[in-house]
DNA sequence: ACGCGCTTGTGGATCGTTCAAATCCTCGCA
DNA sequence: TGCGAGGATTTGAACGATCCACAAGCGCGT
């Protein structure tokens, strides 16, 4: 044999190609691609027998080959943010396992990627806005994805209309709260039920006099979290004045407006925004020494971690990651099939995990 | 202009391209492409017509031809696993950002996949086996990415020796405990050391009577800890003998132990495998009515984030993830360009955070 | 017998980049 | 003036899959 053979040569220590499979089989290689992609158009009998070379071969499809065909990667860009340190909120996990499960089910893969500000290289146009996209546009231009899944939606929002402008698919996790023109698709939790879920629970429970530990006034989550609570309270004829704080997302605050309201309101148990101030509820309790649980009850919001293995167990609203991400998968590929969105937002409703808390 | 010209022509909605690039400089294609990949190959003055006519038009190189040419996709992969709920151990957040930020650097971006078995879908060779290194195969012979990092290497490790056995490039979180004969790059945290600052820290506060909550004996891990606890103990002179508790990783099991220790005992401090038993620490001490961090001291592992919000504060062992990130992208970044390994393992130390639980 | 339509399979072109090799240009020097 | 050396630049050919237009094969009605 000299000077081996043109294309279908097997070459040994090479992959197998569609070249390779097409002449095992003894087919053209646009037979071994119908076989893959539209294997209803051939004779049973012809699909067998391709399917026979693929196994014997242990032949899979080159990616980069595919995706430069057909200008599409089946990738699934999401930005990872620095994690912030000290808060209890560590839904990420939860969330991001979810998605690449929903993913693998519509044949997507998940490719993560930072703002990426590395160290003095911003170049000059150091805008907010520059940072907040920063990440997107390479990936964008260069084909490396097909859609994003934005998350933090809340506070300005710029990447969603900095993709919604140049037509790129992407569905936020969270709502376009202050983007009334906003079109785009997105999937969120319902705070506001959920709250409402807890001061129920409470209620329950016999608790009247319930007060709020929440985020400033800037905050849209915030705000819809906290109107569960009045409106729940309400809805019990119960008082609301004077028994709500806000402040920042940290067990500190948590811990200083529990002492001040302990002191001044003698609330019988606390709704919390987030987990992270509920610890700092659960704080203020130590140290004054009542019991969490028996004297005063707490609720938190995340069903964190911490919220699992902190000593009475701290109740909590969960939300349900796992469906949110199926949701967003599941826009995501109407969007990128060209299929009707009949709606472009869908609000899922959390659950209440109740533990010793209260 | 009847037929629009051949190649080069501008077309309004189509991404730019390489030819696009050179027409409008006034350059070759390969003269564009070697002002992106080897800039000094050119004459300075070219390079700069070349690189307006980039920014000009906001070219960015298609991902899929590049890698389908180069062989290679700059995707490292990395297999996320199901979350288990309800222990401490969301570690898991820190090192992906982590290795995200450090992969970014490199030039790579992360691909997430899952172990993939879609409800029924794994075919009838349903061994163990073939269930660990679900996900990989797939990936590595359609070229989606050009490396694997792997972690839980603990207890049998079979992704290790299988992707070893094919020659597929990986670094593991981890060490090849129980495989002498593996040789494959990983970097790992010392936990013996861990452990030891954690019992140095005990014993400057005063405490003699330190014991150990930890996990089975059949854990690589937990007996490495362990001798950190021991090695430090009997440095000081101190006893271990009956202070020593094994069971696995989970809130209920550190309770437990610690009520167990408690009665019969008597320490003054406890040092454990993770902050998941640690949590079960504090609940024991919680029910016996002892102060944590004034009565009884307690030392977790991992610097979870219950850890940090947790009432009184869990002094933590904490593993440098960061640098364990920036390790591995460092040794695949020298194994996928056929750079000398100079030490296949690396081993990093883990520092202290001190709370109020110590 | 003939043509029509439907199934099934074929070769060629193409996606956008990089590799390998050939060509052009410039400059120093005999 | 001619010529070789060496760098700068260009040309043609892959990489491996899918899309496109078209050709056989086959059953069926007239």
């Amino acid at each position: 044999m000299s000077r081996g053979s043109i294309s279908g040569a097997r070459h040994e220590g090479r992959a197998p190609t569609l070249a390779t499979v097409a002449h095992e089989a003894g087919v053209s290689r646009q037979t071994v691609s119908n076989a893959l992609n539209s294997p209803h158009l051939l004779r049973p009998e012809t699909l067998e027998r391709v399917r026979r070379a693929v196994d014997a071969l242990g032949y899979s499809p080159n990616r980069a080959a595919r995706n430069l065909r057909t200008r599409s990667s089946h990738l699934l860009g999401l930005r990872v943010d620095a994690v912030v340190e000290g808060t209890a909120n560590a839904t990420m996990d939860r969330f991001l396992h979810s998605l690449v499960e929903s993913s693998k089910d519509a044949g997507y893969h998940v490719l993560l990627f930072s703002s990426g500000v590395a160290a003095g290289d911003g170049a000059e146009g150091g805008l907010a806005e520059n940072l907040a996209v920063a990440g997107y546009d390479d990936l964008l231009r260069s084909t490396a994805v097909d859609a994003f899944v934005i998350t933090d939606t809340y506070r300005g929002n710029p990447q969603a209309g900095w993709l919604e402008e140049r037509g790129a698919p992407f569905v936020a996790f969270g709502r376009p709260w202050d983007e009334p023109a906003a079109n785009h698709p997105w999937v969120d939790v319902d705070g506001r039920t959920g709250v409402m879920l807890a001061v129920e629970h409470l209620v329950e429970r016999g608790h009247e006099r319930i007060a709020w530990v929440g985020w400033q006034k800037s905050s849209f989550i915030g705000e819809d979290r906290r109107t569960g609570w009045t409106d729940a309270m309400h809805g019990h004829g119960l008082p609301t004045s004077r028994l709500s704080a806000r402040g920042e997302d940290s067990v500190d605050f948590g811990r200083r407006a529990a002492l001040a309201l302990l002191e001044n309101e003698s609330p019988s148990a606390f709704a919390c925004v987030s987990d992270t101030v509920a610890m700092g509820v659960l704080h203020a309790l130590a140290e004054t020494g009542l019991a969490c649980g028996r004297d005063v009850a707490v609720v938190g919001f995340d069903d964190s971690i911490a919220a699992q293995v902190v000593p009475p167990g701290l109740t909590s609203v969960r939300q349900p990651l796992e469906q949110v991400a199926v949701e967003i998968v599941n826009l995501l590929d109407r969007r990128l099939s060209h299929k009707p969105i009949d709606e472009p937002g869908r609000l899922l409703v959390p659950t209440l995990s109740v533990r010793g808390s209260s």
